[in-house]
DNA sequence: GGCTTTTCTTAACCTAAATTATTTTTTGCC
DNA sequence: GGCAAAAAATAATTTAGGTTAAGAAAAGCC
């Protein structure tokens, strides 16, 4: 189990001990995941919070006519998770899927309250993890709410620049929020213009 | 200065000594808005995090061509910031604007990270409170990317019961991401259908 | 209360993006 | 390498929602 990528993304944030390292790599559960394999489904608790080491990793939920919204990307070093039902450990409504096959690193929620406890230096961290999730989804709202889809894909190259090239175009087009066939229509036209 | 709405607030979440709420309370400056009182401008760096006692405010950002798109509303017993900005104290985009003469408390991020340190179950609170948020705000970005205008209006009022019929209707539509005139076709709309 | 300003509505017209259907291209996989 | 399945492109048609413009209603303010 290769913990150095996690290891480093924690120390971004908050300086631990080997010590401290140890005992929260020791929370951690390694998993492998097949290409399509599925993490979480809808209905399901979410009991982990799921960071990815290698490969890349999609949530999404489904509407009522099956047609599929992407909410976020987690290639390596992010993390992923539904986060509503992982907070309130109820049934959720997020589907998370492999994109290919990947590595990832799992922390359930008992073990997240468990380490508030035995490290509080890790209630700092992922508030801060959070507080930065939020202040992007805010920003995607707003983008979502004032920008023709044209720029949100611009801001979708900027956020995940190793996916653009990577990711099935249907994605990306979930992701900003129109449909594949108009996605293929604004690739052309953006071509034409520049 | 009221502080009773603010301490009950928090004590949802965590439980405070008398001493560590006296504390917390010091750290309070309150001040009064008058209608359409700006709190806070583009460009300008966002040093409160803002408690409603009275009255509502809302955040929004303005477009290339000067059109208003709702971010949030804060009605009593809410808070509200630009958040970027206020993480990272850096120049935000948000206006923070009084819809009605309001009370206030706020709370500056030095008082916040003083508070962290002084009691650390506040880093829990806020956590907690962000949470929240995000999971709130990840809801809306599906909905916006699933659901017409007349399902995001449904949301809309589950989510701000008490505003439903005292906020401008063209600050409701801003919000669920229609324009006033659309808006206005589709609440006749929805009145014929039922 | 009257005056100004803002908000709301209505209607005609317009456009970005969705839908449906078909064909072509790419990818995964034994 | 070949075949099935998925993804992508293209095009015709439709629609949700935007734009422009103008009048009606409501709200704020001395």
């Amino acid at each position: 189990m290769d913990t150095s990528l996690i290891l480093q993304n924690i120390s971004k944030h908050i300086q631990l001990t080997p010590e401290e390292e140890a005992h929260f790599v020791s929370l951690l559960k390694p998993r492998s995941l097949k290409r399509k394999e599925m993490l979480l489904q809808e209905g399901e608790v979410c009991r982990y919070s799921t960071f990815v080491t290698q490969g890349c990793l999609r949530s999404y939920t489904l509407d009522d006519n099956g047609t599929e919204h992407v909410l976020s990307f987690a290639p390596e070093d992010w993390w992923i998770a539904d986060l509503y039902s992982y907070f309130s450990q109820r049934p959720g409504t997020l589907y998370i899927e492999a994109n290919q096959p990947s590595e990832v690193l799992q922390l359930s929620k008992d073990s997240q309250e468990q380490l508030y406890q035995d490290i509080p230096k890790f209630e700092r961290f992922f508030r801060i993890l959070i507080e930065n999730s939020l202040v992007s989804n805010q920003q995607r709202l707003l983008d979502n709410l004032s920008l023709p889809a044209q720029e949100r894909y611009r801001n979708f190259c900027q956020r995940y620049p190793s996916l653009v090239n990577s990711l099935p175009r249907k994605q990306i087009a979930s992701y900003i929020g129109v449909t594949p066939e108009f996605f293929s229509k604004m690739m052309k036209k953006m071509l034409r213009e520049q």
